[in-house]
RNA sequence: GGCCCGUUGGUCAAGCGGUCAAGACAUCGCCCUUUCACGGCGGUAACACGAGUUCGAUUCUCGUACGGGUCACCA
């Protein structure tokens, strides 16, 4: 059996899509599965999309995952990705290309613009109109001297396929089956652009071949041209590869993940703090599922599960819930020392006190489901909020504004009187109290937590936030909470 | 508009002729509790529709509807 080759060809136009990082892993996935190789090859044959520093970001987001490429030419000790515009100064597509034309499965075209523009149809879809145009073979007419004069009087021309008008084509997917076209469908693309660089539909053939690619794995978006592919393979008379095309990726309005969304790259993500084994993860199952039930997996442990057969076929949607869910979990598994070291500037930027970080870090860990999350959380610390009286009634512990203020009162001389505040010697300190009165731990804590934090949740209980803030702060800020209840009272 | 693909709860999804149609996120409720959270338990909620094939269709076939993709000297 042969090795299994894939390979990752993304064009170097900015931001790494989510759709793009899923087919990188998917296409790592099936190769790392089997014991294959995986490759990166940037496709960078149009020149007017080229956005500087692209390639560095495809380059570092892939180290970043973890999805390493296997070979390539030398770069740094290591493997550099293969890159067309690099391949293509070897002539390999110019002389694949001849080869085709040499066959009659291809053609000089030198049609201009404005004959091309003669071409074009306009089509009214309910409401939007969409241009299409299909070439007419015209150039397909030219006789070879015709051809030779043209191209001796440097004409520019571009390098057609020639499909035939007659009959149908038929390509295998691994997960769409067989799909059928009529051949009328298939357009005479163009191979060769007028700048010589080939297009993608040509490279991406010729590439893939010469790679000895043996798994075509990709967007969904390529489904329809792949006839196109295919009878290029069947000209040349290569070995079709095995295609696998991968379904959409959608907002939650069922489109195309774009830039609006404020997700639709993995960049996007990471600012907004999410863990790369997270997102890694999460997008694993956006259009695969294991066989067992199993959600939290890591790189290596997707590769021995992952089985290409359990691809779906239906497009899914983007959930950034469940991704925040997911993050929250390897947060909780994560060891806290890495915790610490990752939170550590968001805690930083949001406590402007010398407090505990760690202490702070470690009550928050279990309860943020990204970094982000923990400004919200921990401000209170900083100085009390405002807040409002109602918030010392709580059904459930029994208690009231009045009941609130009573126990506020009693406690302030004890919590004068107490030196050691340490979350222990003040649990202490309340427990006798509420052995003395008589009452439920929440009766008497639920008041007390509320007039240090001022806030409706917390992510800790009341002694250890006075732990955290201190005697001073601590006996100050219970006496703001009497003097709110007595205003109110009053 | 032509062609291609898809359609199980709000979302991700299992299912591959016979199931009370899994599980997860979200949501709701209960329990636990030093609030919230965490944890535990439970609830609501789905096979787009119509014909076939079959003893029996979520599962197979065909239509319809809806959604998406594609129709460039972009990839």
């Amino acid at each position: 059996m042969t090795k299994i080759r894939t390979r990752y060809a993304p064009s170097p136009t900015g931001r790494m899509h989510v759709g793009n990082l899923r087919s990188a892993l998917y296409e790592f996935l099936v190769a790392k599965h089997e014991g294959g190789d995986f490759m990166l090859r940037i496709e960078d044959t149009d020149q007017e999309r080229f956005v500087e520093g692209a390639v560095e970001i495809i380059y570092r987001t892939l180290e970043k995952t973890g999805l390493i490429h296997d070979e390539g030419p030398d770069k740094d000790g290591g493997f550099g990705p293969y890159v067309q515009s690099e391949r293509m100064k070897t002539g390999i597509y110019m002389k694949y290309a001849k080869e085709l034309v040499d066959k009659g499965e291809a053609y000089y075209c030198f049609c201009d613009k404005e004959r091309l523009e003669s071409l074009r149809q306009s089509i009214d879809m309910g409401g939007a109109t969409k241009e299409i145009t299909v070439y007419d073979k015209h150039c397909l007419g030219l006789s070879k001297e015709e051809v030779e004069a043209n191209l001796a009087e440097g004409k520019p021309f571009v390098i057609r396929q020639n499909n035939p008008t007659e009959g149908t084509t038929t390509f295998h997917d691994e997960l769409y089956g067989d799909i059928t076209v009529d051949n009328s469908e298939l357009d005479d693309m163009i191979l060769i652009k007028s700048d010589g660089y080939p297009t993608y539909n040509f490279a991406n053939v010729v590439d893939d071949h010469t790679m000895g690619i043996t798994h075509v794995v990709r967007g969904n978006e390529y489904l329809s041209s792949s006839p196109k592919y295919n009878r290029l393979y069947d000209a040349f008379g290569w070995e079709v590869p095995t295609y696998i095309h991968l379904p959409l990726i959608t907002d939650e309005n069922h489109k195309k993940l774009s830039k609006r969304s404020g997700h639709s790259s993995f960049e996007d993500l990471i600012e907004q703090g999410f863990l790369t084994e997270a997102v890694v993860n999460y997008i694993a199952l956006l259009g695969w599922s294991p066989e067992d039930n199993r959600e939290i997996f890591t790189l290596d442990e997707l590769i021995e599960k992952f089985d290409y057969r359990r691809i779906s076929k239906s497009p899914a949607v983007f959930d950034i819930q469940k991704l925040k869910w997911m993050n929250g979990e390897y947060l909780k598994a994560m060891d806290f020392d890495k915790f610490y070291e990752l939170a550590e500037p968001y805690l930083k930027e949001a406590l402007t006190k010398e407090f505990d970080f760690k202490k702070i870090a470690a009550m928050v860990k279990t309860r943020i489901e990204i970094f982000p999350d923990i400004a919200g959380l921990v401000d209170f610390f900083n100085e009390l909020p405002e807040y409002d009286t109602v918030m010392y009634a709580h059904k459930k512990m029994k208690t009231t504004e009045e009941s609130s203020l009573e126990v506020l009162k009693e406690l302030l001389p004890r919590l004068e009187a107490q030196d050691e505040y340490t979350n222990d010697a003040l649990y202490a300190l309340l427990m006798k109290y509420v052995e003395e009165k008589g009452c439920k731990n929440g009766y008497a804590i639920w008041p007390l937590r509320t007039a240090v934090s001022g806030k409706q949740m917390t992510p800790a209980g009341a002694t250890e936030i006075m732990e955290i803030i201190g005697k001073d702060e601590t006996i100050a800020r219970v006496k703001k909470g009497i003097e709110l209840l007595e205003a109110k009272l009053a």
